[in-house]
RNA sequence: GGUCCGUUCGUCUAGGGGUUAGGACGCCAGGUUUUCAUCCUGGUAACAGGGGUUCGAUUCCCCUACGGACUACCA
């Protein structure tokens, strides 16, 4: 029997997620419901000074608006926990000391000052300071000290790390499921911080303890991981413990320029980099970005399913996700596209939600919501007519505001090619027919003006675009008889006179 | 600098020893809508360069160039 797979999602809280965060934790997600497992989230908050007040949080806030909430994490305890590396602090000296019995890892005493000398020093001399199999009997720690110095340190209570061991003149062969096998050469790499001074694990030491001690079968994670894999393979098999497959996903990387995207970027163009908004930065929520849109634009940066299909639900995704589809290079952000999907995925909105939506905006414009006009079935209808030409709901007042009040200036372009000398006589002729229509529906309407218009003799030209141009303000919108029954027979007649007075 | 990873239209990508190198976004044009948008149709545009291997390479191999990540007692 093949065991359950879990895979965790490790950020660590020190701002807000990043959008390339997201797409990590969708990829999670994805592989863990695509095999019936389940999806972790684990805090990795060993470096106490980088914590960040309300990071945490806003995590998972971000992952339940992205409709990808975890089996496991905080608050949800499925029998693995505590999911907060700082809540496992006592758990992993021991961990530390097994390695240091097995002659895997070593006390270092090594001050920063000290390192940080040899590294300028190298640097200066055109080489690469590495604390490894060539120079750790010349620094201070348990490997060049005696049994008797490295003790009465300790006992001292002076400051100490532990460090892994590297082995000398090994190759390692590595896998990844994305990009294959990797080769390593042990000498090239480094005796790395595994227990810092503070007597707290590294990254390094929590997450390989963690993911063991969680069972997690997976491990997908950005690409910045790839240098720590060889690490990582060798504290495994220094436990003597089995590993779990790994997979390190593209990273995103900015729309133009050089690098992976940021912050900046966004700030730059216009676009969010963050799901909810922190701080002075926009989320994708709050400029009007439809989770799905999101989703479905970030599923296909750097994966693809095989197939032309670009649309995908929640659902669909995970059914056609797999690993082996992921692309190797990194792919650059691209805003116009997230704009397309959140187009589309507007046009399958719910029109009762939209209006909703669009509520908040018309009580911020100190419009009138009154309960017998502007009610909420008005709203949803006025929603019906303009969706199709929004991208987010944050449009709809430039694309709806005629609906809301008669147009106070009118495009001048359109004017000067759509009013004519005998426009206003026309437009009072067509008030007066309005007045006598019983019945307002956007068909009668239709059906009673264009016969008007043939039996007296007018053309379609010389009525239309000056009827849309009183009742808009310019030449735009949805079915001109749609807006006219809509806003009513009152409002259109009075609309035609401001028009005439104005012109 | 060192280590590792990568490189198909502007962008996201499919493909793979012989293809008119396919799709999507964007852009352009036409049609529909007597408006605008949607929608439909069409167009634009790519295998980084050089060596091999081969009858044949964009596809396999090597080198170069370029891009990226890492190189902390950060994750």
């Amino acid at each position: 029997m093949t065991k359950k797979v879990r895979v965790r999602f490790a950020p660590s809280p020190t701002g807000p997620l990043h959008i390339g965060g997201v797409r990590t934790a969708l990829f999670n997600y994805l592989f863990a419901k695509k095999h019936q497992g389940d999806f972790i989230l684990r805090i990795e908050d060993t470096d106490q000074n980088r914590y960040v007040e309300g990071a945490e949080q806003y995590i998972i806030d971000a992952l339940n608006w992205c409709n990808i909430p975890y089996d496991e994490g905080p608050g949800k305890d499925g029998g693995y926990g505590p999911y907060r590396q700082s809540d496992r602090k006592a758990l992993y000296k021991k961990y530390a000391d097994l390695l240091i019995e097995k002659g895997h890892a070593y006390y270092a005493f090594d001050t920063s000052e000290n390192l940080d000398f040899h590294r300028k020093d190298h640097e200066e001399k055109g080489k690469t300071f590495i604390y490894n199999y060539h120079n750790r009997l010349k620094l201070s720690n348990s490997l060049s000290l005696s049994k008797e110095e490295t003790n009465a340190k300790l006992q001292a209570g002076e400051e100490f790390v532990i460090r892994f061991k590297t082995p000398e003149n090994a190759e390692l062969h590595l896998n990844d499921m994305i990009r294959g096998e990797i080769k390593i050469d042990t000498n090239t790499l480094d005796d790395k911080v595994l227990f810092k001074s503070d007597g707290m694990p590294t990254y390094h030491l929590a997450n390989i303890v963690d993911d063991h001690l969680m069972d997690i079968t997976h491990v997908i994670r950005g690409e910045e991981w790839l240098p720590s894999l060889a690490l990582h393979q060798q504290l495994y098999d220094a436990f003597g413990w089995e590993a779990p497959k790994f997979a390190h996903l593209p990273l995103i990387m900015k729309p133009v320029g050089k690098g992976k995207l940021s912050k900046r970027d966004g700030e730059k163009m216009g676009f969010p980099v963050f799901p909810l908004t922190w701080k002075e930065s926009v989320g994708y929520r709050e400029a009007g970005y439809f989770p799905e849109a999101v989703i479905n634009f970030l599923a296909l940066l750097g994966w693809n399913p095989g197939t032309e299909q670009e649309l995908f639900s929640l659902e669909e995704l995970i059914a056609a996700f797999n690993l082996e589809r992921v692309n190797k290079s990194g792919a650059r952000f691209d805003p116009d596209k997230t704009k397309w999907y959140n187009q589309h995925y507007m046009q399958t909105r719910d029109d009762a939600e939209l209006a909703n939506a669009f509520l908040l905006q018309l009580k911020d414009k100190d419009i009138e919501i009154s309960n017998d006009k502007y009610n909420a079935d008005y709203i949803k209808k006025v929603v019906a007519l303009i969706k199709e030409r929004a991208t987010f709901v944050n449009d709809f007042w430039e694309l709806g505001n005629y609906f809301f009040m008669a147009p106070t200036t009118y495009d001048e372009k359109a004017v000067k090619k759509q009013w004519k000398e005998d426009s206003p006589g026309i437009m009072v002729q067509l008030a007066a027919l309005l007045e006598g229509t019983e019945d307002f529906g956007s068909e009668n309407l239709e059906t009673e003006v264009k016969q008007w218009i043939s039996e007296n003799g007018l053309s379609f030209g010389k009525v239309m675009p000056p009827l849309r141009l009183v009742v808009v303000g310019e030449m735009k919108g949805p079915h001109i008889f749609d807006i006219m029954s809509l806003i009513g027979k009152e409002d259109c007649i009075n609309r035609i006179k401001t028009a005439i007075t104005a012109l």
